[in-house]
DNA sequence: TTGACATATCGCGGTATTACGATATGATGT
DNA sequence: ACATCATATCGTAATACCGCGATATGTCAA
């Protein structure tokens, strides 16, 4: 895990809310769900078009911050259909938060 | 504290590298200490030019790049004489800790 | 196959960061 | 007052980031 790209990844308000609101998808997205074929929970996480509503930027904007999100490792993809869901990758923000708190 | 400000500064290799040293300023900056009225024992933290000799940057790099950290709150600053002596700020690196173990 | 939709990629102008040398400020000793 | 040393600030060219519209790719439905 690349701790610089991790930390210019976050160094983004943008980013950093995106990565904020996916604690609690079911909260903060209200509107996704109901995709065909997707259960309801989203526990798969949040497609780009509704992280792009709620973030207020356009889509090509909102498509290239989530590809930095996950390429230094903080969000993991999967596609489904037309849609790309977005999830945390949990292990990998604890492996930063250890880093932080330890070595750091 | 602004996170924003803090991990800008945390996404550049030497300033994280810095920090680092900063752990533990006798074994990374032997050559310190010896200051007409500075303790040996670097408690009070390390100069400037420690600092640019052992990351191989110069000395208006040196400077601004302990400024940026210092700005937002990761390290402490104090003048002795000629020479500004730089040390962690352990409350603020505490309280990132906590932001990225527990909101992020 | 064609059209519609979601997302990804490209290209751009604007802005910020990077790292430096040159210079200014501040402190010390003579 | 003066020279010297440590640090801070200024001005800079090169590089990277920002956010967008335009366009390309991929997927489904008819």
């Amino acid at each position: 895990m690349d701790m610089i790209e991790t930390f210019k990844a976050l160094s983004n308000p943008t980013r950093l809310q995106i990565l904020m609101w996916l604690k609690d998808p079911e909260a903060n997205f209200p509107e996704q769900g109901g995709h065909p074929g997707v259960p309801d929970d989203l526990k798969g996480g949040v497609c780009v078009g509704s992280i792009r509503n709620k973030a207020g930027i356009s889509q090509s904007t909102a498509s290239q911050y989530l590809d930095v999100l996950q390429r230094c490792g903080l969000l993991l993809s999967e596609r489904h259909g037309k849609w790309t869901y977005f999830r945390r990758n949990e292990e990998a923000i604890t492996e930063l938060a250890q880093f932080v708190g330890g070595e750091l």
